[in-house]
DNA sequence: GGCAGAGTACTTTTT
DNA sequence: GTACTCTGCC
C-alpha cells in the first residue's frame, strides 16, 4: 500500500483511491477530510495519472487554499505544489477574466470592488430615481434581488415588495455602471467567466481542457453560480470530487444552497457517495450531544459521527445564571478555574451568536486579566483609512472611477461637486481619470485644477517609489501620506489623538503586507500590482494567528467553523438569540450552527443560558433554547447558578477577598 | 466642509 | 438605551 494511505481509515482510503467520474465526500466535524483532500491530490499526481497544474482545488477562504498547498507542499515539495491550482473560487475567477479581459470586456487593469463599494454605486443610481429613493429600500434586500436576477432571472420568489419590484429596472442598470467604472463586483468575479463559457463553444471547451481533476471544498457553501461554474469546468471530463458537510451549513443567508450538496447525487446520477462519519476529535460525551441535536434537522444525508478516541470524557454542561452579568462572571471564573488546572488560555474558545456578546464578556476578562483575542468585528479590508490607502495605492498604478473618485478630494483639496460634474461632462469617452487630466489642464485658473495637478503628481510619484525605492513600503506610504497631510485629515476625524493613531495603523500594516510580498516575491510594479489583486480579494496574507499567542479565543459561531478546541464555552442558547429573533423560518441553519459550536469541543464543553438578558435597554426574561428542549436532557447536565464551591475553595476565596478589602481600607486611611 | 440633530437599527460576513 | 448614519444648514 502506497504512502498515500498510511494512517488512514477504510473509508478515508476509499475517497484517497477514487480516479475518474463524480465523487461526493460527505465529511463529517473533525473526520480528516483536509488530510483526503490533500492525499488525493497527492496520490493523482505521484502515480502520475495527471500533472500538478491540472489539477484544480476550490475553496471558499484563501486561508483554506493556503493550508492546503501548504500541506501538499510538505508531501511533493514545494515546486510541485506551486503549480497545483488551489484557490478561492473568486480567484480563480479573477485570473480567469484577466487573461480573457478583452473578450470580457474590461480594461486590463480593471478592478474588483468590495460589498461597501457595490452597495454605494447602487445607492447613487438610486439618485436618480426619486421614487425608490423615496420608498426607503432596504439596501442590502435589494442588492440580494438584484444579484438573483443576474444569477437566475426573475422567477416565482419574486413578491410585491418594493425591493422586488426596483430591482428589476436597476439590475441591468447596476451592471452596466460596472461596466462603465471599469470594475466587477464579487458576483460578477463569477458570472462573467460562467456567461463567457457560454456563450464561446470555443472556451468552454478550452477551459473544460485544463484540467483532469477538479475538487471542491466546503461544498455545503457553494450558491448557485459556483454550482453552475463547477458544472461547466468539468463538464468535459466529470472528475468532480466534492468534500463538505450538510449540517455544517450556516451561510444560506448568504446565498449558499445546501441543495447543492444534498442534490448532488441526484445531479451527477453515477456519483460516488463516500460518508466520513469517523470523528478524531471529540470525546464520545460531545459526540453524543452533537448528533442528539442535529437529528432534529429536517433535510440532511443521513450521517451520525462515531467517535474514535477511547474516551468518554466529561458530560457537556449546562450552566444556567440569573443574568448576563453572572454569566460573563461566571464564565471568567471557570476560565481562570481551568486554566489552573492546567488548560492553557488559548486551549480555550468562547463562542457566542452575535458579537455584542463577544464585547460583554472582553470587559469580564480583562476586568480579571486574562489574556484573550477577540476576533470579529470590522476587518481591516473595511476600515476606511485601509480603503482610503488602497484607492491612493490603485489609483497610482492603475486606477479605476471607483478608486480614483474616492480620493480626488481626499484630504480636501478644492474638487467639489462642481469640479465633478465638469470634469464627467467633458466629451468622449475617455476614462474618468484621463477625463480630470484633461480638465485640470484646460482650466488652469481653477483652484481644483492645482488640487488635481498636484495629486497627480503625488500618484506618480508613489508609483515610482513603491515598486522602485529603497525604503520600505511602510516607510514610503507613512512619509508620502503625511507630505500630503493625509495623516492631519485622519487626526482631525477622530475625537482623541488615541483612536486616530489606532486607525493610522491602518496604514502601517497595509505598507508592512505590501513589504511582505517584496520580501517573498521581490520589488517590482508586477509585485504591486499583485498585492492590489490580493488585497481586492481580501486576502491579507496575515491572517495566520501567532501560534504561540497564549490567549482566550473569542468569536462568533460563524467564524468558528473549521477550528477545535480543547475546552469550548458556549454562551448564550437561549430563544431570541440561538436561534436569533431575526431568524425567517430557517430554524434547521440555527440548529446547524449550534451543531457547529459544539463540535469544536475536544474534551469539554460548557454552555451557558440566562434567565434575564438586557435588550434594548431593558431587563427581560429571556426562555431557554429550543434545542435544549429537543435533545435528551441525560446528555448533558445543568447546573444552576455556577459551578458549586470545592470543599475549601470558598473558605480560601473570602480569605482573600477579605485581605484585598484590608489592604484597600488600610491605603484609605493612610 | 463641518457640525448638530434626527432617524434608525440592535445577526451572522468565507470573497 | 445607545451608537451610528444621514441630512440639512451654516
Amino acid at each position: 500500500m502506497s504512502t498515500w494511505f498510511q494512517g488512514l481509515n477504510p473509508e478515508q482510503q476509499q475517497a484517497v483511491a477514487h480516479n475518474e467520474g463524480p465523487l461526493l465526500i460527505l465529511a463529517g466535524a473533525g473526520s480528516g477530510k483536509t488530510t483526503v483532500l490533500v492525499s488525493r491530490t497527492g496520490r493523482l499526481i505521484a502515480e502520475g495519472r495527471t500533472t500538478p497544474e491540472r489539477v484544480c482545488v476550490l475553496t471558499f477562504t484563501n486561508k483554506a487554499a493556503r493550508e492546503l498547498k501548504h500541506r501538499v507542499a510538505k508531501k511533493l515539495g514545494e515546486k510541485v505544489a506551486a503549480k497545483v491550482w488551489a484557490g478561492t473560487f473568486h480567484g480563480f475567477g479573477l485570473r480567469f477574466l484577466k487573461e480573457h479581459h478583452v473578450a470580457a470586456d474590461l480594461p486590463k487593469g480593471f478592478g474588483v470592488i468590495d460589498q461597501g463599494d457595490a452597495q454605494a454605486v447602487l445607492k447613487d443610481l438610486l439618485r436618480d430615481h426619486s421614487d425608490y429613493e423615496k420608498a426607503r429600500m432596504n439596501l442590502d434586500v435589494l442588492m440580494a434581488c438584484i444579484h438573483h436576477i443576474r444569477t437566475k432571472g426573475r422567477d416565482d420568489s419574486f413578491d410585491n415588495s418594493p425591493e422586488s419590484a426596483a430591482s428589476v429596472v436597476l439590475a441591468p442598470k447596476y451592471m452596466r455602471k460596472l461596466r462603465g467604472l471599469g470594475v466587477v463586483d464579487f458576483e460578477e468575479l463569477l458570472l462573467r467567466p460562467l456567461q463567457m463559457m457560454r456563450e464561446s463553444e470555443e472556451l468552454r471547451q478550452k477551459m473544460q481542457r485544463r484540467f483532469d481533476f477538479m475538487m471542491v471544498d466546503e461544498f455545503q457553501d457553494t450558491n448557485h453560480t459556483q454550482m453552475l461554474f463547477v458544472d461547466e469546468l468539468s463538464g468535459g471530463h466529470r472528475n468532480l470530487a466534492v468534500v463538505g458537510d450538510d449540517d455544517q451549513s450556516i451561510y444560506g443567508w448568504r446565498g449558499a444552497e445546501i441543495q447543492n450538496i444534498l442534490g448532488f447525487p441526484k445531479r451527477y446520477k453515477d456519483c460516488h457517495v463516500i460518508r466520513l462519519e469517523r470523528n478524531y476529535r471529540s470525546t464520545s460525551s460531545i459526540l453524543n450531544l452533537a448528533n442528539s441535536i442535529i437529528a432534529n434537522s429536517e433535510t440532511r444525508h443521513d450521517k451520525v459521527l462515531k467517535p474514535s478516541l477511547n474516551n468518554k470524557g466529561e458530560l457537556p454542561e449546562l450552566f444556567v445564571y440569573e443574568n448576563e452579568e453572572a454569566e460573563v462572571d461566571q464564565v471568567v471564573r471557570e476560565v481562570m478555574e481551568f486554566q489552573k488546572k492546567g488548560y492553557r488560555y488559548k486551549d480555550i474558545a468562547i463562542l457566542y451568536r452575535s458579537n455584542s456578546q463577544g464585547g460583554l464578556m472582553e470587559g469580564g476578562l480583562r476586568r480579571s486579566q486574562v489574556p484573550y483575542k477577540l476576533s470579529g468585528g470590522t476587518a481591516l479590508f473595511d476600515r476606511k483609512e485601509a480603503k482610503d490607502v488602497m484607492a491612493f495605492i490603485r489609483s497610482a498604478i492603475s486606477p479605476n472611477e471607483i478608486s480614483f473618485r474616492r480620493i480626488i478630494n481626499l484630504p480636501a483639496r478644492g474638487v467639489g461637486d462642481k469640479t465633478l460634474e465638469a470634469i464627467e461632462g467633458l466629451p468622449g469617452s475617455a476614462s474618468f481619470f484621463a477625463k480630470a487630466s484633461e480638465w485640470a489642464k484646460a482650466n488652469p485658473n481653477e483652484k481644483a485644477s492645482e488640487g488635481i495637478l498636484s495629486l497627480f503628481e503625488f500618484l506618480r510619484g508613489l508609483k515610482a517609489q513603491l515598486s522602485g525605492g529603497s525604503p520600505s513600503a511602510e516607510a514610503v506610504l507613512d512619509h508620502e501620506l503625511r507630505r500630503i497631510k493625509y495623516r492631519e485629515y485622519v487626526n482631525q476625524s477622530y475625537r482623541d489623538a488615541k483612536s486616530a493613531d489606532s486607525r493610522w495603523l491602518c496604514v502601517n500594516i497595509i505598507g508592512r503586507i505590501m513589504d511582505g510580498m517584496f520580501a517573498k516575491e521581490g520589488r517590482s510594479l508586477a509585485t504591486v500590482e499583485k498585492f492590489i489583486e490580493r488585497m481586492e480579494l481580501r486576502d491579507s496574507l496575515e491572517d495566520q494567528d501567532d501560534p504561540d499567542a497564549n490567549e482566550v479565543q473569542m468569536m462568533t459561531l460563524h467564524a468558528c467553523k473549521g477550528l477545535e478546541f480543547p475546552l469550548v464555552f458556549l454562551l448564550g442558547l437561549e430563544e431570541d438569540l440561538l436561534p436569533h429573533a431575526r431568524l425567517g423560518q430557517n430554524t434547521d441553519e440555527e440548529r446547524r450552527l449550534f451543531y457547529v459550536g459544539v463540535t469544536r469541543a475536544q474534551k469539554h464543553l460548557i454552555m451557558t443560558r440566562v434567565e434575564q438578558r438586557k435588550r434594548y435597554g431593558q431587563m427581560r426574561p429571556v426562555a431557554p433554547s429550543r434545542f435544549l428542549l429537543e435533545i435528551d436532557t441525560a446528555l448533558i447536565k445543568e447546573l444552576r447558578g455556577g459551578r458549586p464551591f470545592a470543599p475549601g475553595d470558598r473558605e480560601a476565596m473570602l480569605a482573600g477577598l477579605y485581605q484585598k478589602l484590608n489592604k484597600q481600607m488600610g491605603q484609605k486611611d493612610i
